[in-house]
DNA sequence: CATGAATGAGACTTCATTCAT
DNA sequence: TATGAATGAAGTCTCATTCAT
């Protein structure tokens, strides 16, 4: 059941070590404990990973890819961008709820001092993918004459921060005692708010 | 609360901790580098703080009374919700930049899951309750008919949010070649959107 | 000795360990890079060599049979004790030249510490017979009225000594940039000073 | 007794490691062995010594000084060039005989491979320097027209290469049985020959 | 008070050796 | 026979913490 498997096995490893590295930061993570919860020993560690730096880098090498490639494909939709908006929310928050990616951020804020080669990675990768495609749905919008002419590299980061703002709050208050929040919920308000404003009279 | 010592020289460790837990995280700052910093031996370090755990305690508890205390008191103002929105934005964006208080966020959320009470402290001291006072501010201006009947927990989080990811962004990306963002023009814009949405029509 | 295994075999990982353990030492040596040397594994490795001391010392063992062995039998000739000598020199330089025994010395040197009956199997089977056969010449030299009444045991040291030096040289310092030594001619040089003195005067 | 003294601590340190390095060669010895010759712990040999090879290195070097520095100034004497040939040989024999320098030898030989600039520093302070200072010596009696006109360079290795035969012999054969050799006899025994030749007729 | 010196405990890493296939 | 995979044991090195001065 557990003899040559190698895929499995560096993925049971890297699965291991995503709970450990998220538990302890990288200085705090002991070889030995994702070695023991992969049910192998230390040496057998050192078989996949030439070391503690290279383990905890392809880790969040590999959390980008797990997570990150095929996000939002949805963009091509012909609807309204409002539409657009909403449900890129929706996907959004519905993605970043998966505790598989929920605690990236966690790691990779934690060891950016560190590791800064991870921040830029994570920036690349993932969250300058997310923040671009995101002022393209509002330029779009703007293009169309449906948006008021907003900055879109601003508004991108009014359309994603309270994301950003509700995983870290489930990731780090909601242990500690804190009130989970529901990213959906988090999600369709905002959405709300951004589209039709706060202000009373501005709604027709 | 400092004895013989100056409390000046307590300032001073806890100054230079600071710069070194947030350099390296909790496990990754080495005693000595800070006591190198102050320019003073590791025993006399000890001669302040019992232990490394201590020292970090007391500092997350100095950097929270330093930098937070004093936030935000103009509440008072008796303007409209829309003026107070906008002016509590830009002096929360003004804080926010300073270096200072910038690192908090990532230090509080790098060691969160060794320091669990940390996370609770800072939610407590200082997240719980900027997002509560923007909570009233909302809730005001829904009661005054001026803000549209949203949910004042959500919609808080909908204004926290792109300040939160904005001092991240320069905490995390900056550093590693992304271009820093104006958290006051992102407080502008954000403020701006938030009141008169995005949708074209919407606004008188 | 070997079943199954062509004696090929044998020889081949032999070969690698005199490259590698010339090149590392005992303790420096793995026994991986023998493996990958011969191109086997490391299991096969332990299928022909209990361990690592057994292959190390097997290995000795085979060198010393293979480069020792039918050294010098040429003492038989009845020319006279200087001719033989001269001549035994060339031989001793011409073998010693050959970079397949040239660095048994240093391992054996090396590690004599660590396995000292590396240096008695030395000593007896190389080291003791060619100075004793050394001996005898000098003493032959000597009984025939052509030698003076030296003591033929210290003699014999001054025979062999610039010898060992000579390949010491060509194995410590030539690899270090110092100037390699061509043993023939510090052979011939030795055995004319040796048998005609430095002295001016002494010279018929 | 042992608090405060820094050089004392580290010649200590220093003596501890030529003993273990001795026996074990690099790769072999123990860092804990060495702390516990000197009765300190691992960490205080780290203390004063950034790693293995860091301690190895100084104590290479530690023992070339310690042992070579001073050697031979005699070469002022205007006795004749046998005269001073058989002086300086003799000196030679009493220092090589000195048990602390004569394990530098093995000890450099051994880990010629792994560390090839001891083996250059040890030619270049060390031996190149005796070597040179016999070709010196050779030439002197040359220009004198006491000694025959041989080739200094070879020559010189004629004079050194028995105390080096010997100096190893009693490193290496002695501890495993071999009668241990007089160096002071050998030096008195090749120099007569050296100078006089083997030939009986040669000698007036 | 201040500190240079010392160390115990622990973490990373390596490698000879074994075993199931 | 051959080997990929696995690991126990050991060794290097680090660092929070203490103590004698």
């Amino acid at each position: 059941m557990a003899r040559r498997t190698p895929p499995d096995r560096r993925d049971s490893i890297l699965s291991a070590a995503r709970e450990i590295f998220a538990a302890n930061g990288f200085a705090g993570a002991r070889m030995e404990d994702v070695a023991k919860r992969v049910g192998i020993s230390k040496a057998t560690l050192y078989l996949q990973f030439a070391d503690k730096q290279a383990l905890f880098r392809e880790l969040i090498d590999w959390l980008i890819e797990t997570s990150l490639p095929d996000a939002f494909p949805l963009t091509l939709a012909d609807a309204s961008a409002s539409e657009r908006l909403a449900i890129f929310a929706q996907e959004a928050a519905g993605k970043l709820a998966d505790d598989d990616v929920a605690f990236l951020p966690r790691l990779v804020i934690g060891e950016s001092g560190n590791f800064p080669e991870l921040a830029k990675a994570w920036h690349d990768v993932a969250v300058s993918r997310v923040l671009t495609l995101i002022e393209g749905l509002v330029q779009q919008g703007i293009d169309r004459g449906e948006f008021r002419a907003v900055d879109p590299y601003l508004a991108a980061r009014s359309v994603a921060g309270p994301l950003v703002l509700g995983v870290l709050w489930n990731t780090i208050f909601a242990p500690v005692g804190a009130e989970p929040m529901s990213l959906a919920a988090l999600a369709r308000s905002h959405v709300d708010i951004l589209l039709h404003g706060l202000l009373q009279g501005e709604t027709a």
